[in-house]
DNA sequence: TAGGAATGGGACCAAATAGTCCAGACAATC
DNA sequence: GATTGTCTGGACTATTTGGTCCCATTCCTA
């Protein structure tokens, strides 16, 4: 999950640049396809066809479909972190927590609202259904609150944030923000219900300011 | 949506006594099924199945696999606006608020954390590839916020809250916290995600009070 | 109570979809 | 450059699954 290579294959003896390439192609068209559809609406007939690779090649790189899936989460799992790494490992101050939520905002406005967190609709549609998949994405998401718990511990260290502040449990509330904001931005069509969830995440996390700025959310 | 009967068919000729309570037998097999493997993953024959039904039982009343998602997602939102109602209707205090959050809260760790809220699970699997269920989606969801929006409504009238306070604002905000409190404890298969986002989402609402009580938040 | 409409049972069909297989191209190692 | 294992194309199979159909039964109404 933290590897350099996102689409790491498993251990296979010898393995060659094209393999790599072709397992990389279906990866980044499962991930496509299975963000605006869904996984089980998703066919691996689509996939191949997307991938521009036969039936052979699925399932040279792939036991079956559910292998395929669980390797798609770490894939994008990699992806988010990767992303998320970029924007938060040097959060030092309110102002740049309020640049993230700009970006993301921006981001899902690009789209109306739709598709929504590729971690979180996966959660939904595979928790119940696949044990091994539930868990990657479980540690995903703790791996994403701990970047910005993370930053919220050194606003606390270096006297922004009072004593009294919950790093951990401001994380998850954030999450849990982002998530909900996600998934009704994804029914309503409209990334609005997302910036009120951020912002009044944001305005709880800033209740713990030493020095309460003005209101400075957007 | 609002109707009394959950479960009402749609304009036909004659209707009998019969059919209704078969008709109502295969909503309630697929809701049931549907909440625990999600909507694509859940088969006709699953459902007729745990029905006690037969085929042609299922498209005697309902056209297709779709309209039956369709009817479902009616019949799921007219049963959580009930039970919503009956919680929010009379809203007029914070611990009342407080009381509607253990409620929800208790009933989620009696499975674990899992399956989550069936509206969410449901927007997020279907927004993207039925624009009427998601549409009668948002308008559940609109419906549930106004719920709270209302009872903060009276809180703001009866002088409880401040007048700067925006009730659709703090109600969407909820909501966000409540959804997305569902997702993550899904996916940890722990209620505790869920405590901490509504926890938040509440200490947002207090900070609104015209007189802060002490932190009796649970 | 007779006729017709609604309801029900379940075999059957067709399409979709996951998965198999093998011959041959390609790449790496000696 | 021979040999060995990887990779690929694509036809083929088996299964699942949504959907159809026909006939029997039950129910309502005239």
């Amino acid at each position: 999950m933290s590897d350099e290579q996102v689409a790491a294959p498993t251990n296979r003896r010898r393995i060659s640049q094209r393999g790599i390439a072709t397992r990389e192609r279906i990866l980044e068209a499962a991930n496509r396809l299975m963000l605006v559809r869904g996984v089980n609406a998703t066919t691996l007939d689509d996939i191949r066809e997307a991938s521009q690779t036969s039936k052979s090649q699925l399932y040279h790189h792939f036991a079956d479909k559910q292998e395929l899936v669980r390797a798609l989460v770490n894939y994008r799992g990699a992806l988010v972190l990767q992303r998320e790494r970029a924007g938060l490992e040097r959060l030092r101050s309110f102002s740049g927590l309020i640049r993230w939520r700009n970006a993301l905002v921006q981001a899902n406005s690009l789209n109306n609202g739709k598709y929504g967190c590729g971690l979180g609709s996966m959660a939904l549609e595979l928790s119940d259904q696949d044990e091994q998949a539930r868990s990657s994405l479980s540690e995903t998401f703790a791996a994403w609150e701990k970047l910005i718990s993370d930053g919220l511990h050194r606003m606390r260290d270096s006297g922004l944030l009072r004593q009294d502040a919950d790093p951990e449990k401001l994380a998850t509330g954030l999450m849990a923000a982002l998530q909900g904001g996600y998934l009704l931005a994804n029914a309503a069509h409209d990334v609005a219900p997302m910036e009120v969830a951020l912002d009044m995440a944001l305005e709880h996390i800033r209740s713990f300011l030493v020095q309460p700025a003005g209101e400075p959310t957007r």
